[in-house]
DNA sequence: CCCGGATCCTGCTGGC
DNA sequence: TGCCAGCAGGATCCGG
């Protein structure tokens, strides 16, 4: 499932293979996955074509690239005005953007073939959940589409105007690592009430474990909660608390400050190491731009390894039910609270 | 404002 | 073999 290391691994993709590309037409296949966008299929299309894809940019899940005027010319000075909107999207549970078309280049080492899934075929081979398709021209790589694919169709694409960030107004100056975003003072319009992630090089950790404290809820809702902290899904948050070994039922106004800090630092670096393995992926739902796979999941701790030996103390890793999903946890290195204690 | 549960959706899996 | 319930889950909506 894409959390913030698969939407990373999609966001680098992008910056590389279809920044400075011009978008030449838009297919919809399936409105749901244009829901979001205020004006339906038409409208999407038509605040697109045309229309520069200037950056990649992120923040916890969401992902988007800011518009430019279009121009297949190579700007010689970078624009003076900033970008007013940008084409937003979200991964939901399945979503993949793949970059079709692109010619190998050797910086980009193996990840460099871009038509996997269509060996032998043509050239406007349709995957079968393709949602919506992006022709593309005056890419640098060369790249021909950009693929909206989304299985199960909790993903979504929409243009969206840029507008200041509503709960972190006073954004710190720049000079941060580009394409980032961090430093950008403008977000998409959804995401502005969207919490700074943990790998955000402005992130306040002192003010985000103050806030979690201030909550009155278990950590693992908080740690799921977007507006608090973003990037953090079920499968790193199971992760996360079990490296600091802390029980997800914990309450977080009970929780002290150090045990915050350790669960939201066991979580950065949880996710630095997926990242840096290219992501999580169980079967072929989670994707690179090239449609390559991660390999993250064979370093999980406890996630989906339910009755299987927990890899620090060898007790049977539990599985509980939670907010209508999973919770993992070892039952030795993570003490329920006591108000929780669970039957057996 | 804060919290938590229901809901959206598709395709695969497992039980009978 | 076939059918259907259950499951996966991020963000949003809504009721308390």
């Amino acid at each position: 499932m894409p959390e913030l290391p698969e939407v990373e691994t999609v966001r680098d993709g992008l910056d590389r293979l279809v920044v400075g590309a011009v978008v030449s037409d838009v297919v919809v296949f399936r409105e749901y996955s244009v829901r979001r966008h205020d004006g339906g299929p038409d409208s999407f299309r038509d605040q697109l074509v045309g229309r520069r894809l200037d950056a990649a940019v992120r923040r916890g899940k969401f992902l988007w690239l800011p518009l430019a005027p279009g121009s297949t010319r190579l700007p010689l000075v970078e624009p003076v005005e900033a970008p007013a909107a940008a084409l937003l999207a979200h991964l939901g549970m399945s979503g993949q953007l793949l970059v079709r078309g692109a010619r190998p280049s050797g910086e980009q080492g193996p990840s460099a073939v871009l038509d996997a899934g269509s060996a032998g075929s043509s050239d406007d081979w349709r995957h079968p959940h393709l949602r919506v398709r992006l022709h593309l021209t005056g890419a640098a790589s060369g790249a021909r589409y950009l693929d909206f694919v989304d299985q199960r169709t909790f993903g979504h694409l929409s243009v969206q105007d840029l507008v200041p960030d509503g709960a972190d107004p006073a954004t710190p100056p720049s000079g941060l690592p580009a394409g980032h975003g961090s430093d950008l003072p403008l977000l998409p319009e959804p995401v502005a009430h969207i919490a700074r992630d943990l790998l955000d090089p402005n992130l306040d950790l002192d003010g985000l474990v103050r806030r979690v404290r201030r909550r009155r809820t278990q950590i693992k809702r908080a740690l799921l909660d977007q507006t608090v902290v973003s990037g953090v899904g079920n499968i790193y948050a199971d992760e996360a608390l079990w490296r600091a070994q802390v029980h997800w039922a914990r309450p977080t106004d009970k929780l002290r400050a150090t045990d915050v800090r350790r669960v939201l630092g066991s979580a950065a670096e949880v996710m630095r190491e997926a990242l840096a393995q290219g992501g999580t992926s169980f079967d072929d739902l989670y994707v690179n731009v090239n449609g390559q796979s991660g390999y993250f999941d064979r370093s999980l701790a406890v996630y989906g390894r339910e009755n299987e030996p927990c890899r620090r103390c060898g007790a049977p890793v539990r599985r509980d039910a939670f907010m209508n999903r999973s919770s993992f946890t070892c039952p030795v290195c993570q003490r329920p609270p006591r108000a929780l204690t669970p039957p057996r």
